[in-house]
RNA sequence: GCCGGGGUAGCUCAGUUGGUAGAGCAGUGGACUGAAAAUCCACGUGUGGGCAGUUCAAUCCUGUCCCCCGGCA
């Protein structure tokens, strides 16, 4: 299933990465990039992989993306998922073909799991068939986390210490990987492969919290105008499924309520703005905790280049 | 003006047969190994609308004033 690691090339692979909360201005980052450097632009972002919601996940426009390769952008169907491993793997293959034809690469998105699948590697764990993850959740409907979670402490102690009872998600995935592998989630994690051929050069964008905040309200409005509603209705035609893995992202989870009539539009645009900011505020917890980004505000276009450009030339 | 209902956390509200109060949401911090825009954890002192009275004790009872919402004039 896995595709074998590629030959560890002779030196690793510079790599510079943009991230940080939703909204900063990654892309405009990005293409400023672009004007200095031939580069490829590889989407870190686990919403911007959706082919049908170019809008409301803030994928770069036709134009932009025009400007400078751009990949993985764009291409999964709302009833499919891309899971941080599938991620890890066609981001690596991507990453290898660009590198090949001696293109700079720039990493550029918000999804710090991705991320950190692929430039630290991620346990081999196989694909888990559906049945099994599905009839997890059922128990968990059914008997509850705390019978769950003290299941999982008889054969998993290790993980079990680690997750609340309450924590549906991580609760099911290790019981339906144990169920699947025979081995558990906890031994999984011990059989990390190599680590991956990159250098990379992480680089956030980011504005506190309370200037974020306008920036997200507009770009809501924005999208709004921008035919988001028309997108969510061609989107439903296509999938009617609420609970496809592409309707879960912010701002699509919203307009799908208000189509279906369960939400005005004020309150689905209260209500995506909302959930906008605290996911904002999330990713810039899980980003804070790393202490290689070096941090830059979006106007700083030029200091950023610099930066590149040092990290570039070092070895 | 009269009658009724209300004024409790940033918001919506619950509760206390009198012993100074707690949920959801919001907010803040945190976790994070294939759903990650997901999932989850921790954190609750608020002149209980103002003033006075009864009481050992009032957010709760009484009086009065102010404000909001209905209805009647």
């Amino acid at each position: 299933m896995l595709p074998d690691a590629p030959p560890p090339p002779a030196s690793p692979m510079f790599l510079p990465c943009l991230l940080g909360p939703t909204g900063a201005g990654k892309t405009a980052a990005a293409l400023a990039l672009a004007e200095s450097f031939p580069l490829s632009v590889i989407n870190a972002d686990s919403r911007q992989v959706y082919r049908d919601f170019p809008i409301i996940t803030a994928q770069p426009s036709p134009r932009e993306q025009a400007l400078c390769p751009h990949l993985l952008y764009g291409f999964l169907p709302t009833e499919q998922k891309l899971g941080a491993g599938a991620f890890a793997r066609a981001a690596s293959l991507a990453l290898r073909a660009e590198h090949e034809k001696q293109r700079l690469c720039l990493l550029v998105g918000g999804t710090g799991l991705y991320f950190k699948a692929l430039l630290t590697g991620i346990a081999p764990i196989p694909e888990i068939p559906a049945a099994i993850s599905s009839r997890w959740q059922e128990r968990w409907a059914t008997v509850g986390g705390d019978a769950l979670h003290s299941l999982l402490r008889e054969k998993d102690p290790a993980y079990a210490a680690k997750i609340h009872p309450r924590d549906r998600q991580r609760l099911t995935r290790a019981l339906a990987v144990l169920e699947a592998t025979g081995k558990p989630f906890s031994w999984w994690h011990t059989q990390m492969p190599p680590p991956p051929p990159y250098r990379p050069c992480k680089i956030g964008i980011s504005l506190p919290l309370s200037l974020l905040e306008p920036l997200l309200q507009r770009r809501i409005d924005l999208m709004l105008e921008g035919g988001a509603l028309e997108e969510a209705r061609a989107a439903l035609a296509l999938c009617p499924d609420p609970d496809a893995p592409g309707w879960s992202g912010i701002g699509c989870a919203e307009i799908y309520q208000h189509l279906t009539d369960k939400l005005s539009l004020d309150a689905c645009r209260a209500l995506w703005f909302k959930n906008t900011r605290a996911y904002a505020k999330r990713q810039l917890t899980w980003f804070r905790a790393d202490p290689d980004i070096r941090w830059f505000e979006p106007d700083q276009t030029k200091e950023l280049l610099r930066h590149v450009r040092a990290h570039m030339a070092a070895v």
